[in-house]
DNA sequence: AAGTATAGTAACATATATATTACATAATTC
DNA sequence: GAATTATGTAATATATATGTTACTATACTT
């Protein structure tokens, strides 16, 4: 679960303390999810744009690994 | 947790069932996720979009609900 | 060197996303 | 009217997102 919400998060300059504030979880939900170990949920990922003012597509989107498609 | 699922599936002409086979849930996941009776997680998101060729902004994205911001 | 702020992480508990199985309904097709 | 397909939903089980508490390390300040 690559994504961009370290970098948006120091861009509003926002500590994770008060990013978690912001959107109502824990400081250590979001140090997991700024590294990539879990999976957040799509309200908590709205939550997260709403308070860094980025769409989930700016903060979120990951391209399809190739492979699948035939 | 209002989605666009459904309208999105229904555009590429997929069952409940074909959209949960592609992204690897089940046909109830797929039904409960549209009716917004809850709230996926971001990888799930991630595949539904890839599944029906749209971007997390177009099948997921809310604006953020009026008040908050003084 | 002690005090404070920020961030990484681990153990355990709780809430909830998702699976499994099953039943119900409506629309089609034979 | 029986069989099939698509969908909604309920009960129970499991996996995992998140909370709580706590310890660690680093950087900065005094």
């Amino acid at each position: 679960m690559k994504n961009k919400v370290k970098i948006a998060r120091v861009q509003v300059d926002l500590t994770q303390q008060q990013l978690a504030n912001k959107v109502g979880v824990t400081r250590q939900t979001i140090s997991l999810i700024e590294k990539g170990s879990y999976n957040p949920t799509l309200k908590l990922c709205l939550e997260i744009c709403y308070a860094v003012n980025k769409s989930l597509d700016e903060v979120f989107w990951i391209e399809k690994e190739s492979g699948g498609e035939q």
